[in-house]
Parts: structure tokens; C-alpha cells; sequence
DNA sequence: AGGATTCTGAGATTAATTTTAAATAAAGAG
DNA sequence: CTCTTTATTTAAAATTAATCTCAGAATCCT
């Protein structure tokens, strides 16, 4: 558990390169979200672990404080469509957003961080002349459980 | 604007198929998408464009209607994280999602008709045993435009 | 006509998110 | 170490998209 401590501070650092402070509340939630990456927590979600450790936090400041990371390019807002947004770390050395794959028999939502997509944003430039910077990419489908179980 | 009929008559076979009806409300809504489908527009956008021809309709109907179309695959629900849901027609035959580019700087949206995923999802069935049956793609960057005025 | 079914609008309701206002904590200057 | 400023917090209220309720209307079937 090293490295997380190394990220928060690396955190830290960025926060206040924008003016911002790394208060206990917003230590915590990074804190519990390092912790959870790959779980797409929403903001509730989120809250409800944070509490956990630290009883002195309102859901408001979860809000707040995820609104501040995702505006800093530290997390990512997604949208699998269940009626509110769920977070996700953007790992430091990855340029572009990861891949997700939705299942829609289980729900389960599996991480993709290969880029598939430089030859299509190659061809998106020269076709349409737009200037990707990132993309969000879902697959809908069925994943390899569910399509064992079913035979 | 003779193609407009025919698309809304295909329509109003595909609800009688599921035993429902395409009722005045529901074919001045249908109408309203077909003539704004790369508008991208939301349920309330939609509700007061639609008004405008029957006045006789109320903000549910149209929220109950896109759901209906949506269930039956005719429109598509889009989430560009502005709040709320867009809509969107399927063409009839496309199988497949239409890709969107959401230039960051004007805010427009461009459409995109050309699968580009063929590949990038037989890479995603070989390697983890998804069967892909859907897919959402938005591309994130700067339009050419917007890239020409920079300079 | 009469009875079942499907739909509708208006308003009430829910749930996610944001804002407000007053209190607190931290940072900087002298 | 005070005074001052600025950033942050909480809890409650407000906002907002979306859904639900329900009594009445339209449509369909016989
Ligand atoms: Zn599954
Ligand atoms: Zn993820
Ligand atoms: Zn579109
Ligand atoms: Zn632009």
C-alpha cells in the first residue's frame, strides 16, 4: 500500500497548484476511492465507505470534491446510464480514458485498458478534420460468464 | 418530405406490432425527431419544439413516448454528461450506434455513420470472451472549425 | 350502447446534484 | 503570536431531470 500514499501526495500537489487544499474530508475520499478503483463508485456510494473511516463528512463536500478531481483531470465521470454518474480513477500515466465493458445480463462492468482506438482517431482526423483529445468508448454485450452459464 | 411519412408509417406498424398506437401526441413527437435528428435534442427540448405544433400534449407523454421508442429501438438515448438524457434517431439500417465528436470548444456535436469498431470489437470478443452486441463511442477534442479560427 | 383497454395531462413525487448561509479551519502578513 | 483573508465545511434548502399517480378521454371489441 505504498504507492497510494505516493498518489495522494501526488494529489496533494495538484490540488494546490490550483490553490486547493488536501483537507482530511477530501483525504479521505481520494483515500477511498485509491482503494476502490476499480469498483466505479457513485458519489453515495462513495460516501457511505468514506464515512467508514472518517464520521465527520457530508455528502455534499463527496460531491464537491469529485466535482474538483474530475475538473483537474484526477478522476472520470461516467455515465452507464442507471441514473447517476459513477467515478474512476484516470491512472497518472495514461493519456486517455479507459475502455469499459457493460454486461447486460449481469451488470457487471469490466475495464479495457488497452487503446484500441489510435488507428480510428487517425481516421476521424483525416475524414472529418476534428482533433480527438479523448473519447469514451462502452461495449454492450454479454460477458464470458454469462455466455458460459447460458450453454 | 415524402420520406418523413414513410419513416413515421414504418414506426406506427412497429407500436402496432407491440399492441400499442401511434396517438396524435405520439406521432407529433415522432414527427418533431425526424424533422430535428441531429439535433440531439433533450425530453423538454423536444416537449416545447413539439408544442409548438400540438399544443395539446404534456411534458410525460413526451418522456413516455421516447421511453416507448427507445424500447423498441427506434430512437437512441444519449448521455454527453450536460444533465440529462438526449435522443436521437436510429437509422433503420443501422445496426449499430452512430459515433458522435463533441467539440469542447463550440459545444457542437457531429455525427459519425462509418462502424469503425469492426475490428477493435473482434479484439475485445478474442481477448476477453465479450460478445459485443452495442456499443457507445464519443470522441472528445476540437472540431475543424474551431481549429481553423485558433490560427 | 357497454365494457375492456390504452392513453393522456396536470400535478405530485422521487432521487441526484447543487446551492446557500453560517460556522470552522487554515494560511499569510505584520 | 494576533489580525485578516481565503478556502472549506456542514446541514438544510433548492433545483432539476425523470417518473409516477390517477381521474378523465379516446379507442377498440362485441
Ligand atoms: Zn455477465
Ligand atoms: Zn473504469
Ligand atoms: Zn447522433
Ligand atoms: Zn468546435
Amino acid at each position: 500500500m505504498e504507492f497510494l500514499e505516493t498518489r495522494i501526495t501526488d494529489i496533494e500537489s495538484q490540488l494546490h497548484q490550483a490553490g486547493l487544499k488536501l483537507t482530511p474530508q477530501r483525504r479521505a475520499t481520494v483515500s477511498t476511492l485509491l482503494h476502490n478503483c476499480e469498483k466505479h463508485l457513485s458519489a453515495e456510494e462513495l460516501f457511505t465507505l468514506v464515512r467508514k473511516k472518517e464520521t465527520d463528512i457530508g455528502l455534499a463536500t463527496v460531491y464537491r470534491t469529485l466535482e474538483i478531481l474530475f475538473e483537474l483531470g484526477i478522476v472520470n465521470k461516467i455515465n452507464f446510464e442507471d441514473g447517476m454518474s459513477r467515478y474512476d480513477l484516470r491512472l497518472s500515466d495514461q493519456g486517455h480514458f479507459h475502455h469499459h465493458l457493460l454486461c447486460k445480463v449481469c451488470g457487471k462492468v469490466q475495464e479495457v485498458h488497452e487503446d484500441l482506438l489510435l488507428d480510428v482517431e487517425e481516421e476521424v482526423k483525416n475524414k472529418f478534420g476534428f482533433e480527438v483529445t479523448d473519447h469514451r468508448l462502452i461495449f454492450h454485450g454479454i460477458c464470458a460468464d454469462c455466455l458460459a452459464k447460458k450453454k
